[in-house]
DNA sequence: CTCCCTATAATTATCGATAATATATTGCAT
DNA sequence: ATGCAATATATTATCGATAATTATAGGGAG
């Protein structure tokens, strides 16, 4: 996350698996983690698993309190929301710095990511496949934009959108969807072949846009039917 | 930092000490810090400080690069310029944010809070009491827009620019700016007055570029004469 | 039966010591 | 004198144990 320093180092290693599990919704929202579980699991000392909780924190996909350990945060539907408003300003800062920084060859190898995408859209209906080629093309931009700070802040977001969509990703994606945001991504290219920040600006934040209104209704039906089930029963607590 | 998580812990306390002493120049750009050089300072072993290293290279401050330690980043030209686009670009979410959340009250405070401003910048020369008093401003906006995450990030970023402008805190700022930006924040407020999202975010960004191209000048002047003196030299390595 | 206080158990926070790693230094061959 | 290799040193990474803290369960009083 922070400028390729190695992962060789037990905490990051341990971090990078513990936001996999959360983002794939192998640890629930809302879930408590403890430092002994993992510990166990990794069978490492409880020391690393206290630093890699400090990464989850500072991503924020997990909250620690003192003396009580660590949960995993909820989806909450203005979180959604937020998320994404953050998302495309961030996306849109990016693409701003990559209109001017984009080399030649990086905006080929761009136009061929986009391409792979367009096509795959139409080959698989596997929509985890669809958001893993998406996300691929928006992190290669945000590699090969200049950017250093505002790419980790935008890997975050993403890492986040990514969590909060997982659950409705076989909803929300359609072919027609995918050919449209394909077209989208095309767009953003054309931009960033003219060289022009504002267009690119534009653009990235029109693409997100499209994203957006895709998936508000899927994921509102999934809180609602979330929130039905859980509250007559009472506060869930582990 | 991360939702009112209690400040009781020791590694929390000593990375606030730490990003205070960044900030504020009192830790040099490029400096490395040694775990045990801190460890000794706060009369602690070297496991909270561990810790703290974690908190403040999340924050991005510092770069931990295993077996070797911590090191401040450097203030660069297009660092300097990227902050500026990401603090525009989350301003104006959260002020977007802002112009649907804000109560009344909270209205009434943040007249309160820009009139204070106002005046000070016509009572008294000092820039930093100047630049405190406009994050004030910030921080009670972003405190009740009711972000979450945004909020986090929107600090983070603010700590940023906080610490690339301390250097030029006394150079960039006069009564006749102060007075300009003191009129683009109650413009901002009359956004969130009239409920309008869109007006804000713009008025947000807008009140943001006057800072940078206020900043532009006096940092390009100060990394230009802080390379011309340090390179001759060689490359320092402390 | 409910509420409050106390004792216990479970968990994290911190410490001190040891192992692992990278850099700097020294000696040697060229 | 210079480049390379082995060694020495300094520093971090990890571990195991102890101290501090919180939540919980149980008992007693109202």
């Amino acid at each position: 996350m922070a400028a390729e320093s190695d992962d060789r180092t037990q905490d990051r290693q341990i971090a990078d698996i513990l936001i996999e599990d959360i983002v794939e919704w192998r640890i629930l929202p809302g879930a408590w983690i403890r430092e002994r579980e993992i510990a166990e699991r990794f069978n490492v000392s409880h020391a690393p698993v206290r630093e890699a909780f400090r990464h989850v924190a500072n991503i924020g996909l997990i909250n620690v309190v003192p003396w009580r350990g660590a949960h995993v945060i909820e989806v909450h539907r203005h979180t959604v929301n937020e998320v994404f408003e953050m998302w495309k300003a961030m996306f849109g800062v990016v693409c701003r710095l990559a209109a001017t920084t984009l080399t030649e060859p990086q905006l080929a190898e761009l136009r061929i990511l986009i391409a792979e995408y367009a096509e795959l859209v139409t080959q698989t209906d596997n929509t985890f496949e669809h958001l893993a080629a998406s996300n691929r093309v928006g992190a290669f931009i945000a590699r090969h934009s200049g950017a250093g700070l505002a790419k980790d802040m935008l890997d975050r977001i993403a890492l986040f959108a990514r969590w909060q969509h997982h659950v409705i990703a076989q909803e929300y994606f359609s072919i027609e969807a995918g050919k449209e945001s394909a077209e989208l991504y095309r767009d953003l290219l054309a931009a960033f072949v003219a060289r022009d920040p504002d267009s690119a600006d534009r653009r990235a934040r029109a693409l997100l846009r499209f994203l957006q209104v895709k998936t508000a209704a899927p994921l509102e039906d999934y809180l609602r039917r979330q929130s039905e089930a859980v509250t007559p029963p009472g506060k869930v607590k582990t």
